[in-house]
DNA sequence: ATATTTTAAGACATAATAGTATTAAATCTT
DNA sequence: AAGATTTAATACTATTATGTCTTAAAATAT
């Protein structure tokens, strides 16, 4: 059940890692990121790219450089992560992902696909990274292998 | 929110639109099915191959020849076929996709995904293909564009 | 028997995703 | 000012997913 891209998954991670593991407005380098959660760092690198410039994340370079969030992490939500590494229209495109579907024209799975959808939606829309991070350390979940 | 590749929703489409169009264990030209639902013939082919070494479907060639379901159409659910198209850990590996994961070892989604996750299961492995086939019909679903 | 219809099988082509490498620009240290 | 560090940007490669095409095999019809 593979739902988000990989991009998606590194950028959430990392994100993540970066909020539960340091003080907030940190500048975290990028190689340790990835050297952490086992991601390409140039990969990693490309996603951040997106992030920085859709303004969740700044970057500073040079020696102590790196990235930190750009916005307080209460107010970043995976929803707008996940909108910005899969495309806006995630949540509308769907399982049997026919022409001009929804309500007026539904597929036979329609009923039970839409109410799910829905729900993992609002789980996303909810959730801040502040929440997620407290979280995790709280439970001391895992980002990484 | 693409969850399933194109060649197992259209595996999907194509054996939903044999049994709410077709009577019970009729054999259907393949190149009806690919035209009436906008498929690749080919490529709805190579799909149906699968379901048919998988003893899913029978397929008989030469003239009026065409596949036909291979069991009574309430011993087949949706998802056999997911498992067969999309692989059989579909439902078992997830959101972040984190080696060795799961209730030990826990990543921070884990929590509201794996209840989405397991409900969506369960709708699939109770929808047989004679309970869809009827619902389509009765409530005129579409399969096509 | 021969030609026609139809699925089976596999080769081939294209596009999307994922991953790697190179160079450039910014910042820091000395 | 010079060199080291680190992100930015771009180009390149690899893998997978998707789609097309060709040939073979089975069954029918004439
Ligand atoms: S579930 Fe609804 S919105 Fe999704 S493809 Fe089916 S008809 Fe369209
Ligand atoms: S949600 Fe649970 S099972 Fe899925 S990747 Fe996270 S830890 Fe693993």
């Amino acid at each position: 059940m593979k739902v988000l891209s990989k991009s998606c998954v590194y950028g959430l991670r990392a994100l993540l890692y970066i909020v539960s593991e340091k003080p907030r407005g940190a500048f975290v380098n990028i190689g340790e990121i990835s050297e952490q959660l086992n991601i390409s760092f140039h990969f990693l690198t490309k996603t951040f790219q997106v992030l920085t410039q859709a303004g969740i994340l700044q970057s500073y370079r040079g020696p102590n450089g790196g990235v930190a969030l750009a916005r307080p992490a209460e107010e970043v939500f995976l929803i707008d992560i996940i909108h910005l590494l899969e495309g806006p229209g995630f949540f509308d495109n769907c399982l049997l992902g026919l022409a001009g579907c929804g309500e007026a024209a539904p597929c036979p799975v329609h009923d039970f696909w839409i109410s799910h959808k829905a729900a993992l939606k609002e789980e996303f829309r909810t959730a801040s990274l502040a929440q997620m991070g407290a979280r995790i350390n709280m439970k001391k979940l895992r980002l990484g292998p």
